[in-house]
DNA sequence: GGCATTCTGATTGACGTACCTCAGAAACCT
DNA sequence: AGGTTTCTGAGGTACGTCAATCAGAATGCC
């Protein structure tokens, strides 16, 4: 026989259908008592609701906004193209998505959009942004008016969002880490740490992950101190001549950020490409090119798809007051190389 | 206003809800020129059919059959698992699945439970076996019966399948290639490829990828013959002892098939764990700790919880004759070092 | 016991689709 | 023109749930 539904959790607990929805949906107008008849009824049978059918009979609607930061990052980008075609697919699953882009480096127009977010027409928020105590107070009303918040790539804690959709950056660091040393191979050398802003939350977790793993297992090899290149391919060009002339027993290049053209150019110029062991973050049309081209070694990354998909499940989940099936929703860290290319 | 419903084109193209009915379910008793005028007006405005609704309508249970080898493999056990918590969570998406155990060695039965499938019971079928033209064969027979099919995990080229669900092996083998070389670091080595049998398919595609990196990349490496465990520890065990002694250069393993347990306890005989690189396929508990213990350097892997999954959605779309969303449906070859262990 | 209050049952109409029947319209064939 | 076949329309029931109404039962209170 087939699943249970409503109208057997009601014969098998001796009331009438009306109640079992009564506390099926929490509605007041039930007895203590007849709660638990009707609660042990759903225990007994296994029910559970079927979620489509309640989304049609209610004409469920779920409206999500994904603040993201504005500006030509090709990961962002991604990122936005695998929400389109997810939300593309999910169509038939009553999803409706508006991007609402922020200048990220700006705190202010973060809050300011967050605040902004017309909060009763939208059903649950995903924000990627730094974390500053500003946009934490405005998650925190966010929550407070009723709509789940989910953390995406970069996480908010303390910010009471529902949950965080993305990678463990101390492992991602770490395992940047490895791979520089065995592919290095060689017992002494220097590694130059580049990244876009060395505030940025995943930037510093990163080097945290890195620097431990290096220090543990590879003594010999020296770490320089992080280079900011500030979004600003001229000045990645000029710091990275700069390292190799200062530098020639460097061995290897970790780009924690996402200025990874800048960094390829000043490669590139400088002729040391091919010869340096380069890890980069985050796998987009240039490091995949990249890779391709031997140019860089590897690249960590999460896969964009994962991520908005993952979110969006997250964040329906959380409209319904429903579990989250947790082996699913880890963001796993990938590492590719040329030939595991996806 | 929202998305547009049978109604509405029925409306648009002038004719009754029963003839849309009819020229969207392909039921015959509708002139052509009707048919067009429908069509006309589900593209005009955009319908697309709620697939949910239609199911929940027509009672649709999703009935699918997974035929896996029987046996001891912890790979195939964590991918039973991950159906079993798939197929849960999914309950109330009306798929119902059951397993078909074989005993894998043996295509005769193989053969023999896939024709032993109750056919008119089943909507689809996931099949994850080696390749005999006897299974060719079958997979034929179900597929003229008008049930999907997927080959799961290995291929079933030529079969006729619907889909693959799985990582190309060739690429599996070629990233394993570049680890062990890069990992071994020194120049000159040998390096040891053992596998359960030499004639699965997905040996030999891991093993000619593998080998070609090699040939190419680390023309120093001298890759030693394949060697069969034959699912025997003892056999491993004396295989490696063996091995180890006969080549004192000896630098790396690569082990492509599942018999982890006894290459593991092998190296530990010899002593020469920690020492030799090694590089495995797989991640099962086995070989998540042997990661932890430094025992093993990397594994080469798929994710069990898409694979199945995967597999759910592609029947699923075989099923209501929908297209897939093939970025999804594409298995990773995930690469797993202990520091980004999921 | 009478009354107000709180629970509960029975019923109904959505939601978007599938599938069925039956009658009647339109087209085809001689 | 007549009869036959092929199309089409109208309408119904069902799926599992939500939401609402209204009448009636049970309970509490004095």
């Amino acid at each position: 026989m087939g699943k249970p539904t409503v109208h057997d959790i009601a014969k098998e607990a001796g009331v009438s259908l009306a109640t079992v929805d009564r506390v099926l949906n929490a509605r007041p107008g039930v007895r203590d008592k007849t709660v638990e008849r009707v609660q042990a009824a759903v225990q007994r049978l296994g029910y559970v609701r079927d979620t489509f059918a309640a989304n049609l009979a209610r004409q469920r609607q779920y409206r999500f906004a994904f603040v993201l930061p504005e500006g030509e990052s090709q990961f962002v980008g991604t990122l936005k193209d695998a929400l389109l075609e997810a939300t593309e697919a999910q169509m038939a699953e009553r999803v409706s998505v508006r991007v609402v882009p922020v200048p990220s480096y700006d705190p202010h127009s973060v809050v300011r959009a967050l605040n902004a977010l017309p909060v009763p027409l939208l059903d649950g928020v995903a924000i990627m942004t730094p974390e500053t105590p500003q946009v934490r107070d405005a998650v925190a009303r966010l929550k407070a008016a009723g709509v789940p918040v989910v953390a995406l790539v970069s996480d908010l804690p303390n910010s009471g969002r529902d949950h965080f959709v993305g990678i463990n950056n101390l492992s991602a660091g770490s395992t940047a880490g490895v791979l520089m040393g065995r592919f290095i191979g060689a017992a002494q050398g220097k590694v130059m740490v580049v990244t876009n802003s060395i505030l940025a939350r995943d930037s510093i977790e990163r080097r945290l992950g890195f620097d431990a793993v290096m220090a543990e297992s590879f003594p010999g090899l020296t770490v320089l101190p992080s280079i900011e290149s500030r979004d600003d391919p001229e000045r990645m060009v000029a710091v990275i001549r700069h390292a190799v002339t200062a530098h020639p027993d460097l061995a290897g290049v970790y780009s924690m950020g996402s200025g990874n053209r800048g960094l390829l150019q000043a490669l590139r110029e400088t002729g040391r490409i091919g010869d340096l062991t380069v890890i980069a973050h985050e796998l987009t049309p240039l490091t995949r090119v990249a890779l391709q081209e031997r140019e860089i070694d590897a690249v960590i990354t999460q896969n964009v798809g994962h991520l908005v998909r993952s979110a969006l499940r997250v964040l329906r989940a959380k409209c319904d007051g429903v579990g989250i099936f947790e082996a699913q929703e880890r963001i796993r860290i990938d590492i590719v190389i040329r030939e595991n290319l996806p």
